[in-house]
DNA sequence: GTCTATAAAGTGATAGAC
DNA sequence: GTCTATCACTTTATAGAC
C-alpha cells in the first residue's frame, strides 16, 4: 500500500477540467458550449478531455448531477427532521437556500433549463434524490391540517415558499440591469428575505 | 393602389417559418437549435429560412422580441391605469399573467434564458418596453408609504408578486414529473391562484 | 499524461435549376 | 418562390508522437 504524500496535492488535470467545465457550461449550457471553451478554460488541450471523461455529453451529466446534490442535499435532512416545528423547517429550508444560491447564483437558471429541456432523462440520470412522501414534514403536515389549524392548500404554500426564494436569483440579472442594482445590493436584499419569507409564510398559514 | 384579395389568403411561407421557429427556438434555445430543426417543422426547405430570414441569428432575434412584448404587453397599461387602486392594480397583474401564461406555459423560462445568457444584448435589442419610474403605480405607492400604510419595500414586494405568478411555470416540469400531475392538474392550481396570491400579497402589505 | 494533427460528421449559408 | 446540391467552416472525437 502506498502512503498519501505529506503535503496537498495541488488540484488533478482531471478536476481542473471538470471546474472549467462546471463553470462553461453552468453558464453557457451543453448546446452553447463547445469543447474547446473547456479545454482554454481549464488550460489544457482538448484531447485531454476526451482522455479524462470519454465524450462531452458524458462530462455534461456530471455536472447535471453534482448540480442537482448541490440544489437538493440538506433538505432532505431539514424536512426529516423530527425535533423542529413546521414552522422551523420553514425558516431552515429559507435560510439554507439563500445562503447556498448567494454563492451559486446562477445554479437555478442552469438546473431548471436542463429540467426544462428534457425532465424525464434527468431524473432517471440523477437518481433524484428527492423529497418524496416518506417524509416527516408530510406526516407533521397532515397532523397540522387535521386540527384545522391552516386550510392553505400545501401544494400552495410550498410553491410559494420556493418560488419566493429561488425566483428572485433566475430573475437577477433582470432585476439588476433595469434598476443598476449592484451584485451587493442585491444580495443584502436577499439576506433580508431569510426572516421575511418566513413571516409572510407564516401569515398565509394562519389565514 | 391594388386592393385587398377579398378572402382570407392563408398563412404565408414566411409565417409558417416564423411560427415553426418559435416552437423549436422556444423549445431549444438558440445554441440547441439547427436550421434544419426549424426547416423540418415548417414543412418547407432549409433554403427558405435564408431567403426569408437571411440569418439563423435575426430569425432568433425576431422571435426574441416577440416574445418580450407577449411578456410584457399590457403591463405598463395596467400600472398606469389611474383609475385604479393599489390593490386592483395587483389583482389585474397577476390575473392577466396567469391567463397569459397557462397559454404560453413556455415564454418565461425562454424569456429568463436568453436574459441570462447576455442581459445587456436582449435589453438593447427589444428596446425593452419596459416598466420605468414613471409609472403612476410609482406616485401611487408613494403616497401610500408615505401615509404610513405599509412598511414592505416595494422592491420585496414586486418580486414577491412576479415570484408567486411566474415562477410555477419555469418549475412547472420539475413539480409535474415528480407528483404525475396532468397539465390540466396543474392550470387548474395556477387558476386557482389568480385570487390567492393577491390576498397574500394583501396580507403582507399590511403587515 | 499531454500534446499535435487529422479524421468524420455536422452546420449555416448560398448558387443555380426550375 | 421553392427546390437540390454543395461550399466553407466548425466541432467532436481519435490516432499517434513524445
Amino acid at each position: 500500500m502506498k502512503t498519501k504524500p505529506e503535503i496537498e496535492i495541488p488540484e488533478s488535470t482531471e478536476e481542473k477540467i471538470k471546474e472549467a467545465a462546471r463553470r462553461v457550461f453552468t453558464r453557457k449550457g451543453f448546446a452553447g458550449t463547445r469543447t474547446r471553451d473547456i479545454a482554454e478554460e481549464s488550460g489544457f488541450n482538448l484531447a485531454l478531455i476526451n482522455y479524462y471523461f470519454r465524450s462531452k455529453e458524458k462530462l455534461f451529466d456530471i455536472i447535471v448531477l453534482e448540480h442537482m446534490q448541490t440544489f437538493l442535499v440538506s433538505v432532505r435532512e431539514i424536512l426529516n427532521d423530527q425535533g423542529t416545528t413546521l414552522e422551523e423547517k420553514i425558516l431552515a429550508l429559507v435560510s439554507h437556500y439563500i445562503d447556498m444560491l448567494i454563492r451559486n447564483p446562477d445554479i437555478p437558471m442552469f438546473v431548471l433549463s436542463v429540467i426544462n429541456a428534457d425532465p424525464l432523462r434527468v431524473i432517471s440520470k440523477s437518481g433524484m434524490i428527492a423529497v418524496n412522501s416518506d417524509l416527516y414534514v408530510v406526516k407533521q403536515w397532515n397532523e397540522f391540517a387535521a386540527e384545522n389549524k391552516s386550510k392553505i392548500n400545501p401544494r400552495h404554500l410550498i410553491m410559494n415558499v420556493l418560488s419566493m426564494t429561488i425566483f428572485p436569483f433566475v430573475a437577477g440579472p433582470l432585476l439588476r440591469s433595469r434598476t443598476g442594482m449592484t451584485q451587493e445590493d442585491f444580495n443584502a436584499l436577499m439576506l433580508e428575505r431569510k426572516k421575511l419569507i418566513p413571516m409572510w409564510v407564516k401569515a398565509m398559514i394562519n389565514d
